[in-house]
DNA sequence: GACAAATGTGAACACTGTCAACAAATTGTG
DNA sequence: CACAATTTGTTGACAGTGTTCACATTTGTC
């Protein structure tokens, strides 16, 4: 790592987190390990400790850091949505594409997907800004959006609203654990791409 | 730990296995640490190692037991069932029962939980004794037993049994995730309980 | 310019997984 | 039965980890 002039480093705090995120990206929750993030920053171990209580701290910081990413990958696929249809066709769209951003991006940065969710986060943590993406929404809070837009639409009753983001999330999220590593991790990517349709289409439908 | 007296332990690959599943009870798969398996079972570290080739190797011992226990879980769901009802009812019992007991098992034991999914289990993993239930059959081959019986009972057809696994397991599975240490854990007994009768109207629904 | 606060360094500790060499018990073979 | 071969457990060591305590350097403030 490039030697540093000045005895301060100036802003170690994100620079930490920024090695233990590119660490997290190649290794997943595991590969982040303190000593390794400062060596690459340049500084001393003792230093995080200025900038963090613990490594479960410096950990969760990248957990935040990851979940933007995730938040990202998300907004990436509904900018893709077509908004001249009809209100309940771009509704319907919207709330697939959370799934499918969701389900792209565990496939594409398992490290970093595994890490957003490794260290206990919480309800509280989705409301952080830390966790955002551009729109400045967390992917909880995206998808809250978008399944309020169904009900908008008229597409999805109230009553059944409620909670439905525990069921949607449930699901997509289980088919992502699966397939990284768990169980479904031998499937090919036609298989992939085929459970992840079948899945949306099961949640629009069974909601 | 009791002293032996005996140089040799007996039966120490099943100790090892069954200490570090103590372990996994009480901090999940983090907690298992070999050095502290081998104290509990009053060995010496490098014991540890004419059984298991490193720890990897033998927290997935752990892994399976892990299963297995969830295995039973599931199996002591389905022995409550009612078998004088209709056939079509029995069969989507079953399935709600394999639902049920996984997320009871989820919540009972969280630790063990997460440890029978930590490390990469893979499919033939899924076909192996060593993480089957009373019955011989593994959490993997209960569902797809159970979704079998719902085509047999002409309550699913063919077509859409094809990949059904994968949608049951990974609604089930991602909500179990969430409760125990995602985000969703803030959740009170109602909610859970909410969330996982919904949640499965909606997989018996949508399938 | 003195002094306090913030930020980075150095040396040390307990703990971990793992290896190589050795010792004791068990097993197999003449 | 003897005795070599194999299996199983032990001892001692090493590198790597998270963390603490004391110390050094810089920055900001009256």
């Amino acid at each position: 790592m490039a030697q540093r002039s000045t005895y301060r480093h100036g802003d170690l705090h994100r620079a930490l987190v920024a090695a233990g995120t590119e660490l997290a990206r190649e290794g997943g929750p595991s590969a982040v390990v303190l000593r390794e993030v400062t060596r690459r920053t340049g500084v001393t171990p003792n230093a995080a400790y200025r900038h963090f209580a613990d490594k479960r701290a410096l950990l969760h910081a990248v957990s935040m850091a990851a979940q933007a990413e995730l938040a990202r990958s998300i907004e990436d696929e509904q900018s893709t949505i077509n908004q001249n249809d009809d209100d309940g066709v771009v509704a319907k769209a919207r709330l697939r594409a959370v799934g499918a951003g969701y389900l792209r991006f565990a496939q594409t940065q398992p490290g970093l997907f595994r890490t957003a969710f490794a260290e206990h986060a919480d309800l509280r943590d989705a409301a952080v800004s830390d966790s955002a993406g551009e729109s400045g929404l967390t992917p909880f809070q995206l998808l809250s959006a978008a399944l309020d837009g169904l009900v908008e639409a008229g597409v999805l009753s109230a009553e059944r609203r409620l909670g439905a983001e525990f069921l949607a999330w449930s699901s997509v999220h289980g088919l992502a654990m699966l397939v990284i590593d768990g169980p479904l991790r031998g499937l090919d990517v036609e298989q992939r791409t085929f459970a992840a349709r079948r899945l949306l289409e099961m949640v629009e439908k069974g909601l």
